[in-house]
DNA sequence: TTGAAAGCGCTAACAG
DNA sequence: CTGTTAGCGCTTTCAA
């Protein structure tokens, strides 16, 4: 004979709900629903709650999700989930959707873009109520799609070209101005950049933001180049040909922390030492630069901060259409560590 | 007048389609499923598919899944998203996931086991059709309540002590007895272990591993340190109690990398240097640790394999019914730099 | 090989 | 305040 008074195995129904409480099915999804439950006796809701409870019921949020048309699900996608990057701004918005009764889906481009439309559409069927897109290009089919489909949107990390879709980034002109200044003010008059992807929108305003910064600081020897992806072996190559330059660069600033990795390697590849021949400024601070020899100075973005205003604007864009497509947008903050020194005399 | 040709707007039923094709939805249903498609003339189904093409018609994953009670939603349930250490398994386990037509919603626990619980149960009430665990301690509540609602579950980078659910996990007995053997074979003969907290199963038993090998190497003075949590602050606090020791060990093995980091720590604010005074090794491999002053010598784990590895184990078990709980595990490397070296004279 | 009919579990009019 | 009715879009018997 059975011992088990423990909890119920298979998952109630509203059905069975009601008929314990003696009543119809319409009146217990009305108590157990936060904005109906006024619509019911105060005792009737209690004791449905109570038998709902001992009966281990939960509602089942897909046949809830046909009837009503949401889902509570959020599709996100991801330019590359492996990349240390990203994870802090998943974290935030996994946060934040929480908070509010949603739940992430994530899909992953594993660093290949043609994929993405295949994966938005996969989300859009599995029934999503809005995407956050980590992963767009300036000029993306992406953002047509996701307009066509009316589903709601917003981009993190990224901006569109056109402002079509909200987006929620970090201040990179101002990033880039705090580098440079910071550089200057050291001494540094020669200064390369390593520019991210020109089709990103980190890319494109960091190169901008640098040369802006650059002027601004009366600098005249600057020199940029192009990594053709946010990768260590692309920031090498970069470093290497700001590196080959003469005069050389005394310092480089990369357009991320991954970038900035790749210069130490060219840096060490060359036979120089950073920071005493060429200084090195990241962007992001992704985890653990601190710890890097020697330890990484960069621009800090508020990564967590990111992915919380992403999935707030989207939710708001859910249940209010918006009156307009805004950018919402994060100071950063310079972050001084060992990489950066006064330029090497001569 | 509209003079868009473009992609429609808005997703279509399975009705329209089938009163584009003047067929019957059941019919359509048939053809586009490939289970079913065999059952319908080809050259209807090549109608029916073409049709279905034009007009963007997408099966609606909620309806479906209502209907045949599957969602093709995996959840996922990760210790704490932003760090380092989990984003590879979780890129293997979207990857594998993807394959195979379903995708990974992902909840965070944000390091706070209590909460484990509720979002469990909120995944079974999204109608995942299994779960990922990443989190679970050696006797974890979960476990039970998995094995009561009868969701399909597998348990990643952690074990039950019981063997109650299938787990992928790197085999880390061996990976304790690689770390071990390497720095026996420098010379090392006092060597001490940051453990990792003992409800973990990769914390006994790497303790375990640690263990046996110093028993198998002959080594007469070794000591362990416990730590509370796999942070860089307890790792430093552990191995300052280690370094406190008279004789001090030449050597410590962490239990994993972030708690060799602390060790870092713990070292530099003794006044001593790695690997001169004290050799450090690592487990996991994370990203980067390369790049670390010094680079960290470490026993790298098959994190994507491990994901992956639990993908498969998750679809097969919610297909066809696992005759036994097994364990899948994947062998460890050593990965030597330069953070181990010979131990001082002395 | 195709159509008809039923129903997954829930919620939202509409009545009363 | 509560019950009745209908239906979200799909799949799957069953029958033809």
């Amino acid at each position: 004979m059975k011992a088990d008074a423990s909890r119920p195995t298979k998952r109630a129904t509203i059905k069975e709900v009601a008929e314990a409480c003696d009543v119809h099915p319409s009146t217990v999804s009305r108590a157990l629903n936060a904005a109906t439950a006024r619509l019911i006796a105060p005792d009737v809701a209690a004791r449905i709650r109570s038998v709902a409870d001992t009966l281990g019921y939960r509602p089942n949020a897909v046949a809830a999700g046909l009837r009503t048309g949401r889902s509570r699900l959020i599709g996100v996608l991801a330019p590359d989930i492996s990349d240390p990057g990203f994870p802090p701004i998943l974290g935030g918005l996994a946060e934040e959707l929480g908070r509010q009764g949603y739940v992430a889906v994530v899909a992953d481009l594993e660093g290949d873009g043609a994929r993405q439309r295949e994966l938005v559409d996969r989300l859009i069927a599995q029934g999503v109520d809005g995407l956050v897109l980590a992963t767009v290009r300036l000029d993306d089919p992406i953002i047509r799609r996701c307009l066509d489909a009316r589903i709601p949107a917003v981009l993190v990390n990224r901006a569109d070209r056109r402002g079509r879709l909200a987006s929620v980034v970090s201040d990179d002109i101002k990033g880039m101005a705090l580098a440079v200044e910071h550089l200057v003010g050291l001494g540094h008059r020669r200064i390369g950049h390593i520019a991210g992807p020109s089709d990103l929108s980190t890319g494109a305003l960091r190169r901008q933001g640098f040369e802006a910064a650059i002027v601004a600081a009366g600098v005249e020897d600057s020199a940029v180049e192009t990594a053709r992806a946010y990768t260590r072996a692309e920031g090498k190559a970069a470093a290497m040909r700001l590196l080959a330059r003469a005069p050389r660069p005394t310092a480089i600033v990369a357009a991320n922390d991954l970038l900035a990795l790749g210069a130490y390697d060219a840096i060490a590849a060359s036979g120089l030492a950073c920071p005493q021949h060429v200084s090195v400024v990241g962007h992001n601070d992704m985890p653990y630069v601190d710890m890097l020899a020697p330890p990484l100075t960069t621009v800090r973005i508020r990564q967590r901060d990111l992915g919380r205003a992403a999935a707030s604007r989207l939710l708001e864009a859910i249940t209010a259409p918006p009156k307009r497509k805004q950018q919402t947008m994060f100071d950063p903050q310079l972050i001084v560590r060992g990489s950066t020194a006064k330029p090497p005399r001569g």
